[in-house]
DNA sequence: CTGAAAGCGCTTACAG
DNA sequence: CTGAAAGCGCTTACAG
């Protein structure tokens, strides 16, 4: 069997707490004792049992970390390894752990999430994403469980953080206006994000105070992101409208439509949103800073545990900034 | 607090032990006593403590994913989503979850993994590289812990999945070969890695079969992937060398030397490695099938904990197929 | 087919 | 400054 906590005990001649004490660098203990301690400690090879610590203790150092649901787009996005390598960075320094929450589907995800809570396995939770309705964050509510979306959500419940996507929207419209638009296509992903929401009403925003008519039209939610949802959408928009630019918001869909725009010849000032550069030829980026995202939202999940621990259950927000890159 | 198999017991007039047997789905329980106990569960919203059953059982139903140091280029290439998404697409199936291993540098990681280790954390271990010395693998093997890598380790103690790299290395040579390039330059990542190694044995084996010379001077290790160091790359052999054709190893450096093609108007068939068709114009890609490398790896390590727990300690390797896709 | 008891390896008041 | 004791919520022989 692995080492425990009493064979440090008995090598330092001291009570199994001590060894406690002494692991938690309490200061009631005296130098002298510390010492012997921790020098058993290490020849012995001690570590202590996790299972253990969670069990006696009632905290994990674990953060959940919840995916969407398991779609290609959300996968090949730099967007996940982005915000995970984030969260890593700030969670390593802390001491914290990350665990994935991922299933197959909604009814899967719904049971990990439940196990993942109701388990101890964790002591909260971030959610990779911001949906209208999403009932894995709703159980993180209604079990008043310590969590932080990053997105946005409704409930006045959970913190947050988010990129201001109303304004990135007015920027990314606002920098096409000024390259000389005037009739700018807007594809975006599905609808029940709130990113897509927000980013479109930004859109709108700009138009109007630059007096430019809002045309229905231009407007497309892709639904899938795929490239072939972004190509299909490029070439309907084209057959139907007469565009001078175009804003997109997702990687894959932005890959779709320019393969459409090049083989139609068509060029066309286009910007998206991303965290690296975009690979394909475009105007320009709104740099969506995805790691400062991750960095922020472990930050934020500290602060909210430590309030739930003092039973204040505060609520934040913060928001990222973005930047226009020109390419 | 929440609930616990005591209130179980006590609703359902039984005693922990049998709630455990239920949960288990022991056979020696009686259909009745099953039925008014889950009934109970069910009224309780009951979740099992997993710590506590981890502390009693000693396992965990946790497997631990470990990424190399934290390295843009590791995140920004698709290699990594799609593997965890992969071993994920299993772990679910099989209830385990999934606890990911990252430090900023090689001291924190290896603490992180000595802690998760001997901590009981995890009941075994999943590495995302195959690199040559590397002191995390080392420690999974003097720990006798059921561990795989997904690449290559020269160990004979320690289980692997990997593409068969020396005959990726052949294959993506000969086509260029096929293709009727005769100069091929070889550009890919660290030495260390084993992939680097094996698909530059497959170049020359292919050269060598087909009975042309290799030249030292159109081999390149970049050293770091990074599009810059790709773009340097390339442009020192153009400089150097007459070529008609590349072979890359990675993503990132394929765009920076696909870069600097374009700059200089050079059009030569370039071939790299991917599991997604690359975004960026060339002439075909090795799919290596990242995400039936993360399924294999998963499953392999069901294998190897399940031999561990019979002291048979088994040691398996398994080659995912790689297959070329002309674009 | 089921229960009582001991134990997993820690932590945390309580007492001195 | 330190120890003895109880407890965290399970599981697992053992016994019947």
């Amino acid at each position: 069997m692995a080492v425990t906590i009493k064979d440090v005990a008995r090598l330092a001649e001291v009570s199994p707490s001590t060894v406690t004490r002494v692991i938690q660098d309490k200061p009631s203990i005296s130098q002298a004792t510390k010492k012997r301690v921790r020098q058993a400690m290490e020849t012995l090879n001690y570590h202590p049992n996790f299972n253990a610590r969670s069990l006696a203790s009632n905290k994990t150092n674990v953060i959940g970390v919840v995916l969407p649901r398991d779609t290609d787009a959300f996968y090949q996005n730099s967007f996940f390894p982005e915000v995970i390598r984030g969260i890593s960075q700030i969670a390593a320094d802390h001491h914290y752990l990350i665990q994935l929450c991922t299933g197959k589907d909604d009814e899967q995800r719904l049971r990990i999430l439940k196990d993942t809570i109701l388990g101890r396995r964790v002591d909260g939770i971030i959610f990779l994403y911001g949906e209208t309705d999403d009932p894995l964050v709703e159980l993180a509510i209604e079990q008043e469980f310590p969590s932080v979306v990053i997105g946005k959500s409704l409930s006045p419940f959970i913190s947050f953080v988010d990129n201001n996507n109303e304004k990135a929207g007015f920027d990314a419209t606002e920098y096409m206006i000024q390259e000389g638009c005037s009739s700018i296509a807007f594809v975006s992903g599905r609808h029940q994000l709130f990113v897509s929401q927000d980013r479109l009403i930004g859109y709108q925003r700009a138009l109007e105070h630059y007096h430019i008519p809002f045309k229905e039209g231009l407007i497309s939610h892709v639904g899938e992101f795929t490239r072939e949802r972004g190509y299909q959408t490029m070439k309907s928009i084209i057959e139907r409208e007469t565009i001078d630019g175009v804003v997109t918001t997702d990687a894959l869909i932005t890959e779709g439509a320019l393969r459409y725009l090049n083989e139609q010849k068509i060029s066309l000032p286009v910007i998206t949103y991303d965290s690296n550069p975009p690979l394909l030829p475009m105007t320009a980026y709104v740099n969506i800073h995805t790691l400062e995202l991750g960095r922020s939202a472990f930050q934020m999940l500290l602060k909210v545990i430590d309030s739930y621990n003092d039973k204040q259950m505060m609520c934040y927000r913060t928001f990222v900034e973005h930047s226009i890159v020109r390419l």
